[in-house]
DNA sequence: ATAAACATGTTTGTGTTGTAAACTTGTTTT
DNA sequence: AAAACAAGTTTACAACACAAACATGTTTAT
């Protein structure tokens, strides 16, 4: 029965990146979040943070509003449908995997 | 409640990539294998296929015998008991993972 | 016998990735 | 004015996944 292992390939290999899984993990639960914050909270480096946003925001997973808090730049983010809709496939996905995976060992 | 979405990251990139725990699953559960079964089991190309099993090879996640089958040259797979231990890990990994993206969306 | 096809892998080439370091632009402090 | 800080972005690079090409040998057709 259990010989279904192919679809363990049939990965969003964008959202399959921990960091990225977490960013939006995070985005999904507060709906808005800036750049500061999510460094901080994600502990990634800012570089690295920038990156993956630019990611997310090119597949459509997240939108990124550039304004200003006084003089200083912000950075916006929040979730999109299809990023939120991605993530929850994904999330189907890993339990799909976990499933998958303990009927062995 | 604040979550640790940072242990997100902790994950061991060997196995994270499904190909491979494709492979260390089936090597989990049969606990040998050769190069032509594993290659129908998963569909991987040869080519793919004999690198993902070196990068295993290499980490000590799985023993590689060459041998031959009357004449034809055979590659014998075998999980090892530290590759056993990761999958097991990266098990447990994935449940947490789950648990943690579940309280959102 | 000799060429063609097959079998089992490995190596090479290519485009993509994740990461840290360096950079940019502007603001605040000294 | 200079130095330090803040918020991001760009660059540099090693590692990666994948398919195509290659290597080595065996079997089948002619």
């Amino acid at each position: 029965m259990n010989e279904d292992w192919r679809t363990l390939t049939d990965v969003d290999k964008l959202i399959h990146e921990p960091s990225r899984l977490m960013i939006l993990t995070i985005l999904v639960s507060v709906e808005k979040a800036d750049f500061v914050y999510l460094q901080r909270e994600t502990g990634l480096t800012r570089g690295n943070l920038s990156v993956h946003l630019t990611k997310l925001s090119e597949a459509g997973y997240i939108d990124i509003q550039k304004t200003f808090n006084g003089k200083v730049p912000q950075t916006i983010c929040q979730i999109t449908d299809t990023g939120k809709q991605a993530f929850l496939r994904y999330r189907e996905y890993l339990k799909s995997v976990v499933e998958k995976i303990s009927t062995s060992g």
